[in-house]
RNA sequence: GCGCCAUUAGCUCAAUUGGAUAGAGCGUUGGUCUACGGAGCCAAAGGUUAGGGAUUCGAGUUCCUUAUGGCGCGCCA
């Protein structure tokens, strides 16, 4: 039942649609002031009238409903208070119903979502600045897919450009084979590290680079037996990573991928006389200098990142048709996006409006901004292993009798980083510490595993006794409360889809643990009267669908116990 | 110099998109476990929403302006 709409319905006022007095229903601030409330100052005058005489004039107009407490008019609003059995055997009901379909729904169906996040570049290792990124790629990506879109996640790797020559150039100077295998990107990041150091005594460096790259492009059988070895490390090293995650990509086409795809997209460029000659290099220019030119072409020929991201979006769209197309990437980025998106338009694609930067905050060390070529990272894994191995420690002190610690320890862990990660809007930058990282109190991933552990200890405990549920065993406010946060859930994942914010699902889910937390500690459920107790054992298990879809969403495991 | 973004409690952040007395967590202080998990709960202290102006019944939210910080601005990605 929609309690909004049915509330808009029985408001018959003349002039105005039910529909604009449905959107202007909201939730009062204070709970004790009702469930939901009207405010009447926008169309008061239309009838000329004060907003508060309106407000009473609409009052006394309402007449009785089952499933309406009452109505009353404070000042220039109009309260509702539902009735609280009714509303509880609904959205228990519902939920319940639902099960693990709660929150999901059929809006996207015959739609495609592609989303390019996490973009590894090869290599390089996968640190904790990827972190953000990949979250919120991989819950936008869930969070769709519960919404009914067909969606394609898009690794778009980072496996082009002359980084790779000075990475041959080291490994063939200081590199050994046995010792990469074994130590992965670690050892291809400390002779990256050593070149760079390296090349600032001798630049000639940076020339035998250049030319192992070009061997690359011409493809020089040693030069890409290298390359692809590389690839190879970084792929199995981030795959690990990525499984722990919950992380899936239908395709990994990067960077490489769109080589021969270019040419094709300059030409008509050309054709249209959109490109533009400049100092030997080739670039569009915006109307207006809207933005500054966009460089495509260099002046010794070679192509760009924005040509290669060009290209990537005429062969997304031409392979998935999609819907939207977005780009989960920090704001760092954001002209290159505004004039990747501006190209495609003055190229005639209406469908460019359909491109969105996704922008994340960036990710930093209390001591300052990571850098790969100086080798000032935390790498992801570690901070993963470290986030479990405190999550450990604690289940050994607190549930030394646990079964199959390790893993809920995992759960526990990865739990705490994602939620760290996921629980702000995108935009926020993120100073990363251990300290913060590893705390578990207060609003953090393992607070909302904790509270669905409780529930399941608690419906692992209680036998339900007959079938009777008697609903005055949840009709007070703190139960009210509760319920009136489970059923705000559905919304919640709608919203994060709209807004391209995952951290709205994980606002929600703290919502639903904390309202019952608080249930928890005024109710008696083990020893309440079999009716009552049937009741609150819903309510409990209404409570875990919701956390659990939510986490879910969000890619954090609800283990049972903890 | 120009552009984009941010600025809310000591710190990290919310605020149903323009609605009622701006809410949480962390930290601090003080309470709270023989009813089900204390990774919990309760309470106190903490605010000129960076400053100024405008719009209107109403602004943390929209517009202008100033300040501070971050990011970016043709041959990296």
């Amino acid at each position: 039942m929609d309690f909004k709409k049915l509330l808009a319905d029985i408001v018959i006022l003349q002039y105005v649609e039910p529909s604009e007095v449905e959107a202007l229903m909201t939730r009062p601030k204070d709970a004790s002031m009702g469930d939901w409330c009207l405010p009447c100052f926008k169309f008061a005058s239309r009838f000329g009238k004060s907003p508060a005489e309106l407000a009473k004039d609409i009052v006394s107009r309402i007449g009785a409903y089952n499933f309406l407490e009452k109505a009353e008019a404070v000042g220039p609003y109009v309260n509702f208070t539902l009735d609280k059995k009714t509303v509880a055997a609904d959205v228990l009901e519902r939920v319940l119903g639902e099960g693990e379909e709660f929150g999901s729904s059929e809006e996207g169906a015959g739609k495609t979502i592609c989303i390019d996040y996490s973009s590894v570049n090869i290599a390089k290792p996968f640190h904790m600045g990827h972190m953000l990124n990949t979250s919120i790629g991989a819950a936008l990506y869930r969070i769709y897919r519960a919404l009914g879109y067909r969606v394609v996640g898009i690794n778009h790797l980072g496996d082009w450009g002359t980084q790779f020559g000075k990475l041959i150039v080291a490994y063939k100077k200081w590199g050994d084979r046995a010792e990469i295998e074994k130590r992965g990107v670690r050892g291809l990041l400390d002779i990256y590290v050593k070149f760079h150091t390296e090349a600032e005594k001798c630049p000639e460096l940076d020339d035998e680079a250049r030319a192992w790259f070009k061997k690359i492009e011409d493809g020089d059988a040693e030069a890409l037996e290298l390359f692809g070895w590389f690839k190879e490390i970084t792929l199995k090293e981030v795959g690990r990573v990525y499984d722990r995650l919950g992380v899936t990509f239908d395709s990994y086409a990067g960077e490489s991928f769109y080589n021969d795809k270019m040419k094709p997209v300059l030409d008509e460029l050309e054709r249209d006389g959109l490109l533009e000659e400049s100092d030997g290099a080739k670039l569009v220019r915006f109307k207006n200098d809207k933005y500054p030119p966009c460089l495509l072409v260099r002046s010794d020929g070679a192509t760009l990142y924005a040509t290669r991201d060009l290209a990537a979006a005429i062969y997304r769209k031409n392979t998935y048709d999609f819907y939207k197309c977005l780009y989960v990437v920090a704001y760092q980025q954001d002209l290159h996006f505004k004039q990747l998106f501006e190209v495609l338009r003055m190229k005639g694609k209406p469908w460019a409006d359909d491109l969105v930067h996704v922008a994340h905050g960036m990710v930093s060390l209390e001591d300052g901004a990571l850098s790969t070529r100086s080798g000032h990272v935390v790498f992801l894994e570690d901070v993963l292993n470290t986030a479990a191995a405190k999550a450990l420690e604690i289940i050994d002190k607190k549930s030394p009798d646990l079964p199959d610690k390790a893993a809920t320890a995992e759960a526990v862990g990865v739990g705490a980083i994602i939620f760290g990660m996921l629980y702000n809007s995108r935009i926020k930058d993120v100073t990363f510490s251990y300290d913060k990282a590893l705390n578990f109190d207060g609003e953090t991933g393992p607070y909302v595993q904790y509270t669905y552990a409780r529930c399941a200890s608690l419906v692992a405990k209680c036998e339900r006794e007959g079938d009777a549920e008697d609903l005055d065993g949840i009709a007070d406010e703190d139960s009210r409360a509760l319920i009136n946060a489970i059923a705000a859930y559905p919304e919640a994942v709608r919203m994060a889809a709209e807004k391209y914010e995952p951290s709205i699902v994980a606002r929600s889910v703290m919502d639903v643990a904390q309202a019952f937390n608080k249930f928890y500690l005024t109710h008696n459920i083990a020893g309440a009267q079999p009716a009552v107790k049937n009741a609150r054992l819903s309510l409990v298990e209404a409570t875990m669908t919701a956390i659990r879809n939510g986490l879910a969403l969000l890619g954090i495991k609800t283990p049972e116990k903890m």
